[in-house]
DNA sequence: CGGCCTTTTCAGACTTTTCTGAAAATACGG
DNA sequence: CCGTATTTTCAGAAAAGTCTGAAAAGGCCG
């Protein structure tokens, strides 16, 4: 499979993009091929020819990739070799990525955050380093607690929610305005029981 | 300036995620221990006796937070060397985080794909290519047209939007109940001329 | 200006990461 | 089982990134 230039030009920039990702190229390249291609799956050979990389190269790739529930295998019948696909959907791939990168890059801090917050501060310094920490912590703990609320949501929600954008602070205020009317009607669906309102 | 275990940690973990995160290690360390001693300016020299790395390293290092807008310059009285510091508020810290990595990481791919689904498509692998790139594209611009949105609110209110939470959906789900009262009074207080209802 | 203090630059040493080819392992049909 | 097709592993080459010390540049005050 020889590559188009547009299709060329997709594959190097995220290549290129794969670094400040803290993936490399070679791993954003292969993604950014299977995602053109999707749905149909592609084998390793097919990555390498247009790539022009290493078929060890590749099999590591895809590694990794399926590490990170990217990239699925994919069995065609009558055909020995594994094929591979990403998901389809965009922001089934969203979902993913959020996931994923929440897994490797937050989570971590969190808990480092959460050890340090445990330990007895002797110092003065040691005060106000516990009491940085604990902003930082208090800041991931919210971002996260929505995530995991957001997340949960269909897709159609999910876009509906963007959409809204910042209109939600305004139904905020309306929703004051309104002098828990709103709030009493969402209850009644059964659905503000995690939240504290005002 | 000699670290505390406590600091240690701290510093020391964010050095190792640094790397996660597509920063290198000594930046990692300079910016977490400048945020732990935030509000108080550090000179490099005390950077350098507290993370025990070269003092080039540790002005290439300031140099590249400068460059994110992380750390801040502050002159002291009586004192001719240069003091960095970071914004101590932690929603401050996140909005510039979140814009950094926006300029760095989303927008280059934004201005790729839109070149690119400017391109004439001859074949029907580009025209899929093209209707690939297109999802992609739109998604992107989804999320930064909601990001645009909400980087605008004040932090209250910002705090208020995570608070809701997924809550927000059942908002809308109330709001079409109530068959377009509520967007009515958004209406009134000049919310609502950027969305599409329902 | 001249001396002193501070910061920046940068060539090259060092470290880490990426990539490859060759060999080993695995899977599968006959 | 055997032979073939395919994938994985891995040692080391190559590339990229990081860090340092020495030297240059900058800035300030007398």
């Amino acid at each position: 499979m020889q590559l188009s230039p547009l299709a060329q030009s997709f594959v190097l920039h995220f290549g290129e993009m794969g670094s400040r990702w803290g993936i490399n190229r070679t791993v954003g390249q292969i993604y950014a091929l299977l995602y053109l291609a999707a749905p149909r799956p592609l084998c390793a050979d097919e990555i390498v020819e247009a790539l022009g990389v290493s078929r060890s190269n590749v099999s590591m790739g895809l590694r990794e990739l399926q590490g990170w529930n990217l990239v699925v295998p994919r069995h065609l019948p009558h055909d020995r070799r594994d094929h591979f696909t990403t998901p389809e959907d965009v922001w089934q791939i969203l979902r993913i990525l959020a996931e994923e990168r929440k897994k490797r890059e937050v989570d971590p801090t969190l808990s480092v955050l959460r050890e340090l917050l445990m330990q007895p501060a002797t110092t003065p310094e040691d005060r106000h380093a516990q009491a940085r920490m604990a902003e930082m912590h208090a800041l991931i703990e919210q971002l996260t607690t929505w995530y995991d609320d957001v997340k949960r949501l269909e897709t159609e929600r999910l876009v509906a929610l963007l959409r809204l954008g910042a209109g939600v602070a305004k139904m905020l205020d309306v929703k004051d305005r309104m002098k828990g009317r709103v709030v009493a009607l969402t209850r009644r669906r059964g659905a503000a029981e995690k939240k504290k309102e005002g």
